[in-house]
DNA sequence: TTAATAATTAACTATATTGTTAATTAAATA
DNA sequence: TATTTAATTAACAATATAGTTAATTATTAA
């Protein structure tokens, strides 16, 4: 029974959801040329102003971005990309490529031992 | 107004929705190990037979698993990984890492002209 | 041919997500 | 001080997701 396991997982079952979302995925691609405000951010959707605060509270939440008040105004709020996640997710994707690979290896292993068995 | 794109990323977006829940990803690993029956797979977690069917359902969707039937049991299906959908996200997890060390060039080239500036 | 098995689909419930508008909080400006 | 402005939170509606049990389909085995 695997099951859900113990819960490092869990980090990855967040990120993977608030990545899931293309508005939010286009935050971070924006994000990623630069911080900006969330009344910058806002103003490249066609969302009302909750909407991209809520999807930024998501990011907030998964660690992809952290948000400084202004120092000129401090109703300002600018967000910033942090690399983390990010980070967690690539080498997750990386661990499976490797198990992937393993089984690959094994295929082709498999295949040169019947195919060298026939070959006797 | 960026909104959603014209949507190549709609791919990305199930692809990392699919992936979000962590019964799918456990799924996914357990593949990557080799070709299993629906059956086989269940037999892993504690869900109903239906749970792990419409989970491998929403793979199957997305591309990242196929089904074939068992040649020597027609009622069995084998489930196999399918690469495409995690290189497409490899793909642009490389390309926002990209996009994000242009943003930190820029900003060291900045600094670099700031100190450089300051020096004279 | 009847019963058992593998898998899926149907029907339903509970919960989560995403959007909206309205209200709230806090800071800047007239 | 009164009014804007930036951002968030509250309250609500619509939709999607994930689980369950029951029913269905197709194949194998008794």
């Amino acid at each position: 029974m695997a099951d859900q396991a113990l819960s490092p997982t869990a980090d990855l079952d967040r990120t993977l959801a608030a990545l899931a979302d293309p508005t939010r995925r286009q935050i971070v691609h924006l994000l990623a040329t630069g911080p900006r405000s969330a009344g910058a951010l806002g103003q490249e959707f066609t969302l009302s102003a909750p909407a991209i605060s809520r999807h930024l509270k998501v990011l907030r939440q998964i660690g992809l971005v952290s948000a400084v008040t202004d120092t000129q105004d401090n109703r300002v709020r600018v967000y910033q990309l942090q690399p983390q996640p990010l980070t967690e997710l690539a080498q997750w994707l990386e661990q499976l490529q490797g198990e992937w690979q393993e089984q690959l290896q094994a295929f082709a292993e498999h295949v040169e031992a019947v195919s060298g068995a026939r070959a006797q």
